[in-house]
DNA sequence: TTCCTTTATTGACCCGGATCAATGAAATCC
DNA sequence: GGATTTCATTGATCCGGGTCAATAAAGGAA
């Protein structure tokens, strides 16, 4: 049980006994979604933060009626609207699983505990919040200097995964363009 | 000495003892910035986080000879190229003072060491990674789902000291947009 | 103060992406 | 399998922002 996520956290946390292990793997569920369900609504509070086992998930909000994408999720990620677990405020954005998904999930209140009881997860925990930092200030960078034609071909270069699994219209909007955009800057640089 | 970030660290660690405290005081440095100086450069590690006592300061990097900038930092606020400072990695961009500044800085293995002999600040450590995340995540969703006049005029709203003392050539950067682009959303919004 | 550099504004023109609309292709659902 | 919804492509038009260039305004240095 867990094999998935033990040996992840064991790279990650070289001070990690089985004992607080084992605390941490008590207070896991496994849960389930089809492609289309939602794992998190925008608008409520997000208690809980998944790791993925096995499916694809997008963070997005709707402003205006449209759906802008922020980001997609894969096998061996952390996915939470992660704001609005460590704020304790409505999420910006929903979380849906645009694949079969299955993930194994920690409730905020179980983490808090975790981290008074093996301290040892507040490195965890503060690594994890580093990694997120990391991951959206590059997507700033590309935000602010590169233009979507550039962004598309870098998602190409180092993601290309991205690419077969997940659909354009959400790709596009990921990329800050219109689905109409995008298929004409593909068209572009397939001449 | 340090009142400033005494108090400010009071606030932000409940548990933080006066042994704590002191064993912290005795890593800090003051330093001081002319206007135009730069605290730290793009393509160097970055092994400094600064707290700044009084003064605004910019993030910026540099792209086909195009300065881009990331944010604006002021009084009773963290600077650093927290990317390159966790990362150990060149930083991907520079900081510079745009008023006289003065800040209070912490080495990185001054860091390491206050981690591992006074756990209480792997707490801080990770509320300000998640602060700096949540800061992120909000400038994404911005960048994302507002057109660059919208994002002018919530920055006016929710920053508009920003506006008085940082020059517009680099709110117009900040926003995404050219000099010129700023000053015609300027005046539309005026008529 | 005056000079000189930096910053802000305005004009003219261009271009990529937005928008609206129609058609094709593909995935999904009985 | 065929029917229907979803997704991708293409066309036409529009517009905001980019770019290049000139000028004006503001700030600093001496």
């Amino acid at each position: 049980m867990f094999g998935n996520i033990h040996h992840f956290f064991l790279q990650m946390i070289p001070g990690l006994t089985d004992e607080a292990w084992q605390a941490f793997a008590d207070r896991l569920q496994v849960k389930q979604y089809s492609k289309g369900e939602e794992l998190s609504s925008a608008e409520r509070v997000n208690h809980i933060i998944s790791f993925i086992e096995q499916g694809a998930v997008i963070a997005f909000n709707v402003v205006d009626g449209k759906k802008h994408i922020y980001n997609f999720f894969f096998e061996r990620e952390y996915v939470s609207d992660y704001e609005s677990f460590l704020t304790r405020e409505p999420a910006r954005y929903g979380l849906e699983a645009i694949e079969d998904t299955t993930t194994i999930d920690l409730h905020y209140n179980d983490l808090q505990q975790l981290y008074l009881s093996h301290p040892v997860f507040e490195r965890a925990g503060r690594m994890a919040a580093e990694a997120q930092f990391i991951r959206l200030a590059r997507q700033i960078s590309s935000l602010l200097a590169e233009k979507p034609e550039e962004r598309y071909r870098n998602l190409l270069r180092d993601k290309p995964q991205v690419l077969q699994r997940v659909p354009q219209y959400l790709v596009a909007s990921y990329l800050g363009v219109t689905p109409e955009a995008l298929s004409r800057i593909r068209k572009r640089i397939s001449l």
